[in-house]
DNA sequence: ACCTGAACACCGTTCAAGT
DNA sequence: ACCTGAACACCGTTCAAGT
């Protein structure tokens, strides 16, 4: 997992190059002052640019984005490389999981756009997290080898899971520690136990045939 | 938890009692078919009313919601309330929580407006939904007392967290029965095991100090 | 090749005029 | 008392003109 430089593929010319990197600048600012859905005319006038200058350079929002957070993917696609060696894969696997949260938190909307892109395959973010969610997938992977992860666990589920906890703790701004308390109910529940498939068969099943 | 009308407080002349209905008509279906930011002009023009006239009556968009969503909120209320005599409170549980879920699916944004709605206190919609949300408190307190829920548990986080799975659910469209899986993880988060609480101390303070 | 910003489109919200 | 819709504000997006 290198990691990329925040620039654009081919050589531009002095100004073009100036000008990009003016907008990433400011871009980062105004997204983590006012969050994913922070204003592109804004964002313009603060780099000194034109609005259209933007649009040449990032021509959808999601573009925007995918090059204010590329960073954040390839550290955290690192990280879950890291912990792979960890003795623990289950711990290892838990405490990545609460750095994505953590992460996903930092930007108001952040975890909206992750789910965005999760669903759009054409997204610019789409692709730019697919080492991220490789790596990660990967240690989910050790730690069902493990016996750490129940067996059913699907390490894409989990990935929804995260994320959305980290949008309910964005969510809901005065209850300090509610990520820590959602992301253990989740962990609990991916600890391999006979009983939780018993119980959640009976739970889920019984009851539909009440009213 | 007796249903009240969709009807405002005080009498109305007979051209605004209609006008009224008529936008609730066509903000029922506006919003079931473009979600909670449906088009405020939009509902107003297929209910042959001017803009202004919208606004006289539901002056926020979260007013306008509120109408639209009340009876849900009262049926998921007495839901609640019957489930109160089944006699799993573990399982009467579970199916409220995932009667609650489906129908925080039915429409697009949803989930969100609810956890707007909760945060913001001055909101219409938070005033409504606090009868049900009593009423699954209830329901959620005697799984508790009964032991079908481990002792540390928060009945607000349980409802946060099923929220986000909602909102989780909403956000990608072609993963068949997330929910459902989902909701087991959470499920067997809650289920008391004493391997539990002690697993999740370890898997989240002990990572940390890897790095 | 790149930049600029006026112009267009769209939507939410208010309020003076009308019944 | 209530309704109407023009007017205002705001923002995203495009594109013809300029360097």
């Amino acid at each position: 997992m290198t990691s990329r430089p925040a620039m654009p593929t081919r050589p531009l010319r002095a100004d073009a190059r100036r000008n990009y990197l003016r907008l990433l600048v400011e871009a980062r600012a105004a997204v983590s002052e006012h969050g994913t859905q922070a204003s592109l005319e804004d964002i313009a006038r603060r780099a000194d640019v034109g609005i259209g200058t933007l649009y040449r350079h990032f021509p959808t929002r999601q573009a925007l984005l995918e090059a204010v957070l590329r960073d954040r993917f390839d550290t955290l696609g690192a990280r879950a490389e890291e912990l792979l060696s960890h003795p623990s894969p289950g711990q290892a696997l838990a405490a990545w999981l609460r750095t994505f949260i953590v992460g996903a938190t930092t930007y108001t909307g952040l975890a909206a756009s992750l789910a965005a892109a999760l669903h759009d395959e054409q997204s610019e973010l789409h692709a730019s997290c697919h080492g991220m969610r490789a790596a990660g997938q990967a240690l989910f992977d050790r730690a069902q080898r493990s016996g750490a992860i129940r067996p059913d666990a699907d390490a894409t589920d989990v990935f929804i899971l995260a994320n959305a906890i980290a949008w309910a703790a964005e969510q809901v701004h005065d209850r300090t520690g509610l990520d820590d308390r959602l992301l253990s109910l989740a962990l609990d529940g991916l600890h391999p136990q006979t009983v939780h498939t018993g119980a959640r068969q009976s739970r889920l099943r019984g009851p539909d045939q009440i009213s």
